[in-house]
RNA sequence: GGCCUCUUGGUCAAGCGGUUAAGACACCGCCCUUUCACGGCGGUAACAGGGGUUCGAAUCCCCUAGAGGUCACCA
């Protein structure tokens, strides 16, 4: 039985790079009809952030990744909190001890800082010198007994070498000499993550270990561990991190750097709340389809090898597999979701995409105002994000001022002469326009165009401009003049002739 | 700096010894068209560099370079 596990800190949000391991994660132990964990690494309480153990719920809801057994529904290998599994790890740690893989330390905070001190001023990397590992069992049982401040530190060989295999990366290894002693148990009596995730994924009978490449180098030495507990090792599967491309930026001032040339130049950095990357909450708020971020997430850094770029949920967890997953770390990019956003809200019903536009519609202007469904309809497969939306209709409520300069189009042979003589005519024809209907006002003006005399550009493009005072519109003159109603449009229309008069 | 890892267009990526080196996003052009979109058609653009191995290398090996990760009583 397959069993994985998505293992969290709570130490803030859920971002897009933690977002895609805990998809992965979802997705193997589904398609191999496995189980899905949850376990919460709050060992360090420092750190934890207040309210960030239920985001983290709220997300993996959110992104639809169910989990079979976690902290909030239980399961029968809780708890899965690690600091409400506190009493768990010391037993394992003295076991270790007995079984010489690990040993009491009780060298003070200030020894280990002059032997880091002493270290770099000779340019080495500090690596602890092993003083605990001579105390004789009775001087450890003596300081135990005195109650001195102690932690449990790894037992590394320092020969020999050590290593693992990975389901993506191969066979990594590494000279234990290179290998510090890691601290197992703080002093605080709760474990780090180097012994608690080795505990617990063992007690958990998870199968499969899946992580970021950020444990790479450091997963020999947890296979040190299990091979001293003499426990069987879980196939191991590092995932690459997800980047960003960002512009240079100076790290105080936050300004782009410029180079020689007075050019930006560009970095690629891990995602971060800092440099204002959104999580995958910020992207919903921004109106962002769970859908969309989800299929998209699932492509960046592993591929179905096939062309096929729409997946939903249930489809990834059919057709998900080890052999997709690329080893190089790949770089979010915006442009690309926004395509995908696009394309999945095209795929909405009407009346679903009406329903979720509602309320970006609801920010602009007063819906009772105008007929609702034909501005969802009108917008549908013109939006690539929700959040547009408010800036793009915002003209049917407020006509913006404008420069008469907007008339000016080669293309369609027009400028504000034309306008003027364009929209003067037009003005007697939507004067005589009854019911004011889409197709009444679409066959009325196109009549009146054809009569007229002028091209169908040189009549319509003014129109629009004259009702919008905009370039660029979600619809043509007909739509929005019929969005605006008669009175409205007439008022816009006479205006923009008084103004091109003056 | 030591160690580990990675390296195909601007980006995501296919490719697993023989291909005209796919496809997608972005970009550009054309078509459609009352704007903008959508849609359709087309285009620019890549095997980091150097050595090997081989009849043949994007694919295998070595070196160099660049990038990422890691060196905490953080995870």
């Amino acid at each position: 039985m397959v069993r994985t596990r998505f293992a969290p800190s709570p130490t803030g949000y859920l971002h897009l790079g933690g977002l895609r391991t805990a998809l992965y994660t979802y997705l193997y132990a589904r398609r191999n009809g496995g189980r899905f964990i949850l376990r919460i690494e709050d060992t360090d309480q420092v750190r934890e952030v207040p309210g960030a153990v239920d985001k983290i719920y709220e997300s993996l809801r959110q992104a639809g990744l169910t989990y079979d057994e976690g902290p909030d529904i239980g399961g029968e290998y809780g708890p899965y909190i690690q600091t409400q599994r506190r009493d768990l790890y010391p037993k394992y740690a003295r076991e270790l001890v007995k079984r010489g893989g690990a040993y009491y330390c009780f060298c003070s905070r200030e020894r280990l800082e002059r032997l880091r001190e002493e270290a770099e001023k000779k340019g080495q990397v500090f690596k602890y010198d092993k003083h605990c590992l001579r105390l004789t069992p009775e001087e450890v049982e003596k300081k135990l007994a005195a109650g001195e401040p102690y932690v449990i530190r790894q037992n590394i060989p320092e020969t020999g070498t050590a290593s693992f295999d990975d389901a993506l990366f191969g066979h990594v290894e590494v000279e234990c000499a290179t290998l510090d002693d890691n601290v197992l148990i703080k002093s605080d009596g709760l474990p780090t993550y180097n012994f608690a995730n080795v505990i617990d994924d063992h007690l958990m009978a998870i199968t499969h270990v899946m992580r970021g490449t950020e444990y790479l180098s450091s997963a020999p030495k947890y296979n040190l561990l299990y091979q001293a507990f003499g426990w069987e090792v879980p196939t191991y599967i590092h995932m690459p991190p997800v980047m960003r491309e960002d512009v240079k930026r100076d790290k105080v001032t936050r300004q782009p750097i410029l180079d020689e040339n007075g050019k930006t130049q560009n970095v690629v950095r891990k995602l971060s709340k800092r440099y204002g990357d959104p999580s995958f909450e910020d992207l919903l708020e921004q109106g962002y389809l769970r859908d969309a971020i989800v299929n998209f997430i699932a492509l960046l850094g592993w591929s179905p090898r096939s062309d096929q770029e729409f997946f939903s949920l249930a489809e990834l967890e059919e057709k998900f597999d080890l052999e997709g997953l690329n080893k190089s770390p790949s770089i979010f990019d915006m442009d690309k979701l926004g395509w995908f956003n696009g394309e999945y809200i095209r795929k909405l019903s009407p009346e679903a995409f009406a329903e979720t536009a509602a309320p970006w519609i609801a920010r602009a202007l007063d819906p009772a105002k105008f007929d609702f469904a034909r501005i969802a309809s009108l917008l549908q497969n013109r939006v690539t994000v929700m959040n547009q939306i408010p800036d793009m209709i915002a003209f049917l409520d407020t006509m913006p001022a404008f420069d008469s300069g907007l008339y000016t189009n080669k293309k369609q042979k027009c400028d504000a002469q034309v306008a003027l003589e364009a929209l003067k005519y037009l003005r007697g024809v939507l004067a005589g326009i009854d019911p004011w209907q889409e197709t009444e006002i679409h066959d009325r003006v196109m009549e009146g165009v054809r009569a007229s005399g002028f091209k169908t550009g040189q009549a319509l493009w003014p129109l629009r401009i004259a009702i919008s005072g905009l370039s660029s519109t979600p619809g043509g003159a007909i739509e929005i003049a019929y969005l605006l109603g008669k009175d409205e449009t007439l008022a816009r229309v006479d205006a923009a002739i008084q103004a091109l008069e003056a």
